[in-house]
DNA sequence: CGTAATTTTGAGGTACTTCAACTTCAGTGG
DNA sequence: CCACTGAAGTTGAAGTACCTCAAAATTACG
């Protein structure tokens, strides 16, 4: 699952991009609903402007030359995309599931760019410090607690802790988020359901069971039997 | 300003540290000469002023509560630590050998501190990439070619691309930084010195042979014999 | 020269990957 | 409604890259 895009060099494929693929620049406010899997703007090529997630969710993702992919960052509503670079993007991004995302003037305000900047520096080491030192269950858990923190909403269920919130990527995608592969990322997943700690109905619903448990194991203070 | 404390989750030996440690509030422009393994800030405490790299190495890291660390970067000469976070250190700065700083206001120009954000941002992007795709060779290479552009001198030989640079790191450091253990780092750089892509003497001058063929097996075009 | 720390090297173990088959689900058309 | 198809996910078995453990070799230093 480590190229889902034609080579980024070249023109792309653009899957599933609706025949009459909506003009971003051209939305003054709030943009059209874009459809799964469109790509926004891809690595390499001259600097994209600014946006700011409305809805859905944004991957932004770097690839190697042999087409090993790496996301960078899950980027859910509120938070922006496309700043920070120079003269070309060094990243692609995609949206995973409809989004919608909102132009952003490209001169922000000092303040807002700085504080955008410093919290996507902090997301990146984060991800620096799972990828290097994590193992895959903590790596799994960790992701849902950041997605869940994201994506979640105050969950249906009465119970207390539990959140519910729809997992934009696929497999594929939380593998190459998480340097790991789908089979691992799934087998993490089903022990993390078989335990208790979370549920997935629809494939792509999650809910939250145990926060401190799931917590636990993303911390590396407990295990995860087989 | 310099906290050269104990370790708050271990004991930590401190190799090194002169008796008389120098403060570096009374440097005015450029610092003291801090000896190595010194502990420049620590990750969690009160926010520490902002420094630039004179002349040395000093390495940032995270730590996790069971002692799990990763290096966030290395930082040599020109470039800035301290700035990008609110009001506690994100992570430990650390010299990594006899280390110049020189004290940065802390009102840097927003232009300045924007440029600083966006190098660090996209220096952790790569070392995102790094630890979640590349195999432990391909570390070690990009690793190499990273030092040699932060430490790497004219080189002495006449040889085109020879470029010969401190290596300031030690394979535990390296170790930390590439997600990998310190036998893994110490297997890769005997290979590549058996490959004759470099030579390290005396344990810490490493000199670049075949700049091109290390790209390569950074790049992960070229495999590297047992 | 002697001791300790670091690095190297080897042998064996394991967490994750790879490969392959099976299952589930969404969409489509009969 | 239900077979048919393809994509996504799950599960199992086997392989491997890297880790762990241990010891030897090298280097650093008093």
């Amino acid at each position: 699952m480590l190229q889902m895009l034609a080579n980024p060099a070249a023109p792309p494929a653009f899957p599933r991009v609706s025949p009459t693929a909506p003009d971003l620049r051209s939305a003054s406010l709030s943009g059209p609903l874009l459809p799964p899997r469109t790509v926004v703007f891809l690595e390499g090529l001259a600097r994209s402007p600014q946006y700011r997630v409305v809805d859905g969710c944004i991957a932004t993702a770097q690839t190697l030359s042999d087409g090993r992919r790496q996301i960078i960052d899950l980027v859910g509503p509120g938070r922006l995309i496309g700043l920070g670079f120079g003269d070309q993007n060094r990243y692609s991004a995609e949206t995973l599931g409809f989004t919608r995302l909102e132009l952003v003037p490209d001169s922000l305000t000092p303040g807002e760019r700085d504080q955008a900047l410093s919290e996507m520096l902090a997301r990146s080491q984060s991800l620096v410090m799972l990828l290097g030192r994590k193992t895959a269950p903590e790596r799994v858990a960790s992701a849902l607690i950041d997605l869940a923190l994201q994506f979640g909403r105050p969950a249906r269920d009465r119970k207390r802790g539990a959140e519910t919130f729809h997992l934009y990527p696929t497999r594929g995608d939380l593998a190459d988020w998480l340097g790991l592969t789908i089979e691992t990322v799934s087998r993490c997943l089903t022990r993390l359901k078989k335990a208790g700690l979370i549920d997935i109905r629809h494939g792509d619903l999650v809910t939250v069971l145990d926060q401190r448990e799931l917590a636990g194991v993303a911390a590396g203070d407990r295990a995860l039997s087989n």
